[in-house]
DNA sequence: GTCGCTCTGTGCTGACGATCACAGAGACGG
DNA sequence: CCGTCTCTGTGATCGTCAGCACAGAGCGAC
């Protein structure tokens, strides 16, 4: 019951940052006393008044899962809109073959599984916690009676989807279009200036990447390999400095036109 | 003036599906006398009462724009939303070196410039017209007074970008993890579904694409004869049959199996 | 410390697809 | 019909990146 019915064969280990061997076999904890907020802050709600996101965090149920748990698989679909709080989540989703493609990497403050309000199940997607994280869930059914009926809140969803196809379109037309190095270079750039999802913190913190070449290259859909070389490559040349698990954009007007000149 | 003072160079007109040398010279024709409706069996405006959707179109003029005609791009971007009444327009982008993708094919009864809904540019993307094509604008005054103030409409535009979400996360993971013919396969049969946008047709026609080598490719992220050796090797295969700007799949059981099983 | 782990660097090989360069094949306009 | 265009087929070459294999490097645990 906790293996993926996917049909993903049985591979080894090794594969690269797919969900293969990690499964949610530890329940995830529930946050025993959690008097706390999962609202406030939250762009989506913004418009709300104290009284209602006091009614709707009582629905709200706060769930703490650990670096590595999966908090949604085609197997076990969610049906709830998820807030996260703390800690980072990623979505991915998984080739026959076993490869995984990031699809978007979550920092406090994120709202995701939007696709349960227009009605679309979320083909296929995973999502898994890169940290310990915490995370709000609200089900469908409140979900339906408190957002939609909303103009308000209707607006604001139209907004977060929009500017998710803005993103995707500059992904697509970048894997499409671009050399690797431009990728890199792009991918380290948007997820410098990526803290501004609607997080708390007043502006962007230190220029820094906290994921590994392999997480990396999940994200630019390219191999560890490949991800590392370039990497490298850019640490020799200054733009970058490297540390296990962590990459400072030292140069990020030159990283700019490297991401733009087609490397 | 009439010429693109977008970064492109001066490449030659051997390039593929780009826009350059085919500017919009010719003054799109307003079409004389159209007292038709532009926005009757558009799904985006179901909800609007029969005295709204009238009185919406005197406010959207009909324009012809002519195959080739390029209907918004950087240098000209859009202020308004666009209704596709006949004919065919594709949404595409070009990086510095004047290659090109194209984001979106679309049908009769398509809406477009959905991005000045919710207060994004469309960054650096262009239209144009297919093939002769009969279009509504509604300038984005308008659009704000009727649209965003109703909740039912604004639900409606949340939808369409959440659709438009989902696609566009199928084609990145198929750029970033499959290999060339799956793609083609996949894009092929996505071609021929794709005909339920919201048209007047009773029901899906023929299997056929009518879409060159070329425009094709543009679709898919590949080159023009890499798309022509994987197309002539599916007709041998006998899973489509092919004539001058038309393919025509007869076979989609199992190009569906070759688009999943990674060629 | 020292074992074990993950993370990173790097060489080698091969395959896929881009690029260049044509040639034949339909379509279209006079 | 005949010339011109666009569309398509196909060969040859070349570069980029995937795939594999392994070695060293940092980090945590005990």
């Amino acid at each position: 019951m906790s293996d993926f019915d996917s049909p993903l064969g049985d591979l080894g280990r090794t594969s690269p940052w797919s969900p293969i061997g990690r499964d949610a076999r530890d329940e995830p904890s529930a946050v025993p006393p959690d008097p706390f907020s999962c609202l406030t802050e939250v762009e989506l709600f913004a418009d709300l008044s104290a009284a209602e996101i006091d009614e709707m965090d009582h629905m709200a149920p706060a769930t703490l899962f650990r670096r590595g748990q999966i908090l949604y698989s085609q197997s076990q679909p969610a049906h709830s809109l998820f807030i996260l709080k703390t800690g980072r989540v990623r979505i991915f989703r998984v080739a026959e073959d076993g490869k995984a493609l990031t699809l978007a990497i979550l920092e406090p403050g994120a709202v995701f599984g939007e696709m349960v309000l227009v009605g679309q199940r979320m083909y296929d997607s995973y999502a898994e916690a890169i940290d310990d994280a915490l995370v709000c869930q609200l089900s469908l059914v409140e979900v339906e009676r408190f957002l939609l009926a909303d103009p308000r809140i209707a607006v604001r969803v139209a907004r977060i989807l929009g500017d998710r196809v803005a993103e995707l379109e500059d992904r697509l037309t970048d894997l499409a279009l671009r050399s690797l190095p431009s990728r890199v270079a792009a991918t380290l750039l948007n997820l410098t200036r990526g803290s501004h999802s609607g997080g708390p913190g007043p502006f962007a913190r230190a220029q820094q990447v906290r994921l590994t070449h392999e997480q990396l290259a999940s994200v630019i859909g390219a191999t560890r390999e490949a991800t590392s070389r370039v990497l490298s490559d850019f640490a020799e040349r200054g733009l970058i400095r490297q540390g296990h698990g962590r990459i400072i954009v030292s140069d990020p007007a030159r990283l700019f036109r490297l991401s733009r000149d087609g490397g």
